[in-house]
DNA sequence: CATGAATGAGAATTCATTCAT
DNA sequence: TATGAATGAATTCTCATTCAT
């Protein structure tokens, strides 16, 4: 007779998958793919090396899924912000623009790794996947402004990516660098947002 | 009895390692770090493993000479450009964001391996020093078109790691997803050439 | 307070015992030892991998067991076989060797896996066992041969092993090989058969 | 300027995989496939794990060059006595069977590999093969005697590798039972010869 | 100075066995 | 008693670095 699974159980076993999750993504934002070895990720998490494979297939399985939620809940909060009213559209890309720069400037290296070369090749048509989905949120606000003739007319693609790129580059430039920058951090994201809005608009926002 | 070094036998150091470097380069552009081990390099180069390590102390100070020397390659040729003379500044960017293009398009995967993470944290710091040094080029054109009123007020520093930003990451979309882009090559980097252009001096270029 | 073994539960005990042994029986046919993992054996024996340990004390054991059972089964009817009436000793043989042959032919991997050589050296002892056990059938007929002066003197443990030798080989080849033999199977075994028959009678059967 | 590689070296080179191959032939022949792990046999060559990778691009190609080479010689003597003089086929068969049956008692657990389930199903293929080129050299004796007249007619695949499954299986018995066995090597040897001549010739052998 | 064989730590993955529930 | 998640030692293979020749 076999003893049903208790709720307790379920509880640790889902707990556990999250926190490899969590330890791996702790370790890949810290240190990058390469220090996320499964050692590292299974002692970070509390557990057996073994243990990680009741969980994830493999290490490159368990690097996509890593992948895929900070992206899904990045895109979730994104796609919230441009979703709210905005007076216009290039204050709609500013605020999302604003709101990931200011998220990523708490936990700067985990975008990063977003841009980064994959330990495994596997990973990689995710990765690009990823980031494809990540500029979508961004694509969607350009192509209304485009559509409104508030924008000019651009490929929307081609300007997704580049804000992507953008803010993405500027706003790991300082924290890899690790000084101080010249500029403090509130004026570092209102300088990308700045920039955004113009790259897209063709005009100095007000 | 110590020889004097002949100059014959100096240009064939330096031949040897400049062969290690190219060997290096080439493998890097074609398959990422992760292709570039040492016996790779060594045999391409065709040298022995032992002696890469007469011409670098170790793989990693390899590699960051290696991104060196193409980072200076890239930006003597981008001062080059916006040294000469240009109708407007917003122009000269143009031309120097439109040279970049082209090659990163023909040699793609060593632009790529710009902003891939590195195999070493070693190298980390010196990868972000080359993109430092990279962007400064950029930083000068805007320097001088906001110093010229060409250009709205900005902080040059952040709007150059825009531009970088930007433009690496259009450029490197298509060539990882590695199938036909919706835009043709020559599309895409005028867009791009727009997109910055209109970043930098918040009006749509003509 | 202890409960007293009810005869429901025994039986529940035995045929779980059972399903074990059946599952990890039909394994080692399918895939060879190599697929008999105790994870496999007990998701195809509907039991938690904890619970083979309830029954066997260690997956040795358990391969041991498996062993025994499908060497007693196969020693039975081949004894029931010779213990009925032939027209002479040679033809006991004959009809013992075909017997067996014809089984093998339907599950080979089982007579493969009783020369295959064992996941643990503590397997490979009994095994030997087995094949003695095994042989001993063989060894009955020739015995009775010789005694009968059917048969020229020998050596009946040499004899018999070579029989089991002969036909395990000869029968496993093909499978192995994987590939339409030269002969059909009717034609193998009557070759196998007759082969048998002249070794141990040293005249070629009518 | 490349230097030339010494004759020293030359033979240290053979030297090594020589040894790699007599420290994995004789971890397979004395515990089966299963106790030549990369680590032992490194360990028995006097060699790190990594040097044998040098030698072998994998265990499996390192087992199959093993068994190769093992099958190769055993052949190569084999093909040279039933290719001499003898007086029938009768006496052909007799002497390569001693001459293997001999060879066997003396290190004979690598005859049992032969016949052993490999580890890596990779190596299975090659097994097959090894030992269907073994068996090819007792065939060829019985396709001469069976032509010649003096053995009746028979399948001489069948009957290859049925005496390759007898002595086999003779000789492996006594060894693995590591008991005193009722029967001394020299008349084992000899009864398993007589058994072989028997079985082709359908005639005791004087 | 050049060579490249050798090293050996470390990587990902597997699986028999245990034990808290 | 039954469960199956957890363990962790063991496995194969890689590769930066060294050093005898």
């Amino acid at each position: 007779m076999a003893y049903r699974r208790s709720a307790l159980m379920e509880e640790r076993l889902a707990d556990n998958r999250d926190r490899i999750l969590r330890a791996a993504r702790s370790l890949i934002a810290r240190g990058g793919f390469r220090e996320a070895s499964i050692n590292a990720v299974s002692a970070k998490a509390g557990l057996s090396t073994g243990a990680i494979y009741r969980y994830f297939p493999s290490k490159t399985e368990l690097f996509v899924k890593v992948l895929q939620a900070a992206v899904d809940h990045e895109c979730a909060i994104l796609t919230g912000i441009i979703e709210e009213q905005h007076p216009s559209h290039a204050q709609a890309l500013q605020a999302a623009v604003e709101s990931f720069s200011n998220r990523a400037l708490e936990g700067p290296h985990l975008a990063y790794a977003f841009i980064a070369e994959p330990v495994d090749p596997a990973v990689e048509g995710h990765r690009i996947e990823c980031r494809q989905q990540f500029s979508n949120v961004f694509k969607k606000v350009v192509q209304r402004g485009v559509a409104a003739g508030e924008f000019p007319p651009q490929s929307v693609d081609v300007a997704a990516a580049c804000i992507v790129g953008a803010f993405t580059e500027a706003l790991i430039r300082p924290v890899a660098s690790s000084q101080k920058s010249s500029v403090s951090n509130k004026r570092l994201v209102k300088e990308i947002v700045q920039f955004c809005a113009r790259a897209v608009s063709g005009s100095v926002p007000t």
